[in-house]
DNA sequence: AATGAATGAGATTTCATTCAT
DNA sequence: AATGAATGAAATCTCATTCAT
C-alpha cells in the first residue's frame, strides 16, 4: 500500500495541514471509526455529520464524497459487520460439532458479544428507531439465522423453529451484554451462566420444553 | 402515574407549571400520552415537539405551558415509571414470602414487563443516549434496587452481592423482552424459561456458583 | 381605605392564596412597582409580562385588567414621571431667585438625579429603542422645557437658545450620573463640580461663549 | 477592526469560524455591518438575527457559520471597538505631551467621540442589560485606562486615583455625546466647552478640588 | 371579576446536504 | 479533487395577548 507523497504548496500563509493523503481506504477507515465513535457516545441522530468530519481529520466535503450522505454511514457500519458476522461464524462453525453444550454456549456467546457485536455503536444503531434502514433488519436476521444454523449444525435434531426462538433468546442476551459494556464481571458471569442453563435445557437429547 | 412535579429544575429558570384546573390536568394527560406515542414510534431525539403537540391535540403554546422543554416530557414519563415501579413493588413483595421460585420468576418477570417496563416510550428513553438526565439512572438503579430487595425478601439467606448481579440480569432480560413488543409467544416463552432456570439454580438452597 | 374582607372557600383543597384584595390602587401600585423592578433589571424588551405579574403577586390575567398591554406599562411609568418632574419643578423654582449660580448648579443636579430621575427604570426606558411611545418623547422634551425654565427664571437676561442648549447638556449630567448608580462618591462630586464650573460660565452676567 | 477570534468560548461547545475565503471574509463584514445597522437602530433585544441576516444579504445559515449565537455578533462589535481604542490611544498618546489643556480635551473628546465611539450599535451595546458579556465591560474598563492612562501622560502629577475619577467622566461625556448622535451643534459645542473647562480646573497646575 | 389556559406568530438555532472555487 | 461556503427546512422555545370558566 503506497502512500503518495502529497506536496501541497501552502499558499497565503494558511496554516499548513496535516498532509491528508488522498488514498481512499484509510481515509474512509477514518471515517467509519469517527462515524462509530459518535454514534456510540451520541446515537444515530445526535451525531452529527459535522463532527464525524472533525473526528476523522476530513473535511465535510470530502466526507460526502465518499458517503452520499448520513444514512450510507450507518448502513456501511452496519453491512461491515453484517460480513464480520459471516466471517466469525463461519469459522466457528467448523469447529462446532466437537464443543460440548457448554462450550458452545460459552463460546457462542463471547464470541457474539467480543467479536460480532463489539462496537458500541452497532448497537446503537440496531435500537434506534430509524424506519428506512434496511440494512439494519438484514443484520439482525442473518445474525438470527446464523445462530439458529449453528444450534442446529450442532444438534441436529434440533426442529428448526425451536432453532430460531432459541437463537432470538441468545441475541438478545449476547445484545444486552455489549450494549452495555460497563458490566460488572460477576454480572457478566451470571448471564453466561444463565446462557449455560437455557442451552442445556434446550440441547440435552430429549428434553421437553417445561409447561408453563 | 403523576402529573409533572419537577419544580425545582434550575434550567433556564424555568418551572414546570402543574395544571391547576380539571381543562389543564386533562391536557397534560393528553401531552403526556402523545409524547409516549411518539416516543415510542421515534426514539426521544427524532420525536418532535410539534408532533406530540399535534396528536395530543394541543397547540404547541399550550404544550410549553406545562413542560418548559423536551426534556422535561421525557422526565416526566420517566419519573411516572418510576413512581409506579415503588407501587407494583409495594404489592408485589407483601407476597413473596409464599412464592415457590417458580413462580417467583414468572411473577417477577410478568410484573416488570407487563406492569414497570409496559410503555414502548419507556424502553427507548432509557436506551437513549441524553447525557443531561439523572432521571433515567434513578430509574434504573431504582429497579434495580426493588428487583434485589424482593430477591432478599424471598430469599434471606442471599448474599447482597449476588442479588445485585441477579437483579441485573433479570432486569435486562425484562427489559429485553419488553423492548421487542413483536415476540413470538414461543420465544416469550424461552425467556421466561430461561428466567426461570436461572433463578432457580441461584436460589435453590445450598447452591454454588457454578466455576466457570 | 377600607380593606374589604375577603372570603376565599378553597375547593378541592387548593393553597389558600394569601388574600388578594382587589383594591386597584394598591394592585396598580404593586404592579408598577413590580414593573419598574424588572425592567430596571432587564431592560424593556427583555421583561416579560410574566415575570412582572408574578412579582407583584397578580396573575397575568388581572394584570392586563389594568394595564392593557405591555407599552401601556412602560407608559404609565413614564407619564408619573413626568408628573413628578412638574411637582418637583413648580416647588424648585419658587425658590430658584434666592439661589447662587453654585447652589442653582447643585439644587438642579441633585434635584434632577435624586428625585425625577431615580427610578432606574426611567432610565432604561429613555434609552430603549421603542419607536412606538410617544409618551418617552413627552417626557424628554419636558425636561429639558423645566430646566430650561428653571434656568431662565433664574437669569432672566439668558436667551432662550442658549437657556435650551445648557439645559440638555444638564439634563445629560444628569442622566449620566442617574443611569449609573453605582459611581464613586468621588465621581459623582467632580460630575457636580464639572457643572457648576460649566453653569457658571454660562450664567455669570457679561459671559462670553469661548471661540472654537 | 478584526474578525471574530473567541476560539474559546465554552458556550454549548461551538466556536466562531473565522472565514477562511476572501469569499467568507466579506460576507463576515457585510454581516457585522448589518448587525451595527439593525442594533443601532433597534437595540440589541429587538434586534432580530433574521433581519440582520437580510439585510447583509445572508442566509440565516450563512449567519450561523460565522456567529454561533446572537450574543456572539455583539461581542464580536464590542471587542472591534476595543482594538480600535488602543489603536486609537496609542497613536494620540504618542501626540500627547505637546498638548495644552484645552487641546487635550478637544482631541481626548473628538477621539473619543468620533473614532471610539463612533458606532450608534456600540453604545447602544454598552447601554443594554445584558447579563451575560465580559467583553462589555472590558471594553468600559480598557477605555477608562486608557483615558486616565492619557490623563497622567500628559499630567504626570496627577494622582492615578483624580486620573481615574476624571477619566469616567469624560468617558461618559463623550458617551452623552456619541449617544446621542442628533445634537445640535451649538449643545455639542457647549459640551466640549464644559470638558474643557472641566479639564483646565482638573489639570491645571496646583488646583485644589473646590471642596463641596 | 379573577385567573388558569390557550394561542400562534415569531425568534433563535441546527444540520444534512449541495455548490463553487 | 479538495474544501470552505451556502442553503433552507425544520426544530426548539418564548411571550404578548386573548379566552373561558
Amino acid at each position: 500500500m503506497s502512500i503518495p507523497s502529497h506536496k501541497s504548496s501552502p499558499k497565503k500563509g494558511r496554516a499548513v495541514q496535516a498532509p491528508q493523503r488522498s488514498n481512499g481506504k484509510v481515509r474512509v477507515a477514518a471515517i467509519l471509526e469517527a462515524a462509530a465513535v459518535v454514534i456510540a457516545e451520541k446515537g444515530y441522530e445526535a451525531a452529527t455529520m459535522a463532527e464525524i468530519a472533525a473526528r476523522s481529520g476530513a473535511k465535510i466535503g470530502s466526507l460526502y464524497r465518499f458517503f452520499p450522505n448520513k444514512e450510507s454511514l450507518a448502513d456501511t457500519i452496519v453491512v461491515s459487520a453484517r460480513e464480520n458476522l459471516d466471517t466469525v461464524f463461519d469459522k466457528f462453525d467448523a469447529g462446532v460439532h466437537a464443543l460440548s453444550i457448554r462450550a458452545l454456549a460459552d463460546n457462542l456467546v463471547a464470541g457474539l458479544v467480543e467479536q460480532v457485536f463489539a462496537k458500541p455503536a452497532l448497537m446503537k444503531l440496531m435500537d434506534a428507531s430509524v424506519d428506512w434502514s434496511v440494512k439494519r433488519e438484514e443484520f439482525k436476521s442473518a445474525a438470527l439465522r446464523r445462530i439458529a444454523r449453528t444450534l442446529v449444525i450442532h444438534s441436529p435434531n434440533l426442529p428448526q423453529k425451536s432453532a430460531e426462538d432459541i437463537a432470538l433468546v441468545i441475541l438478545l442476551n449476547a445484545k444486552a451484554m455489549a450494549t452495555h459494556p460497563d458490566l460488572r464481571d460477576s454480572v457478566l458471569h451470571e448471564f453466561r451462566d444463565m446462557t449455560r442453563l437455557f442451552l442445556q435445557s434446550r440441547l440435552r437429547p430429549g428434553r421437553r420444553s417445561i409447561p408453563s
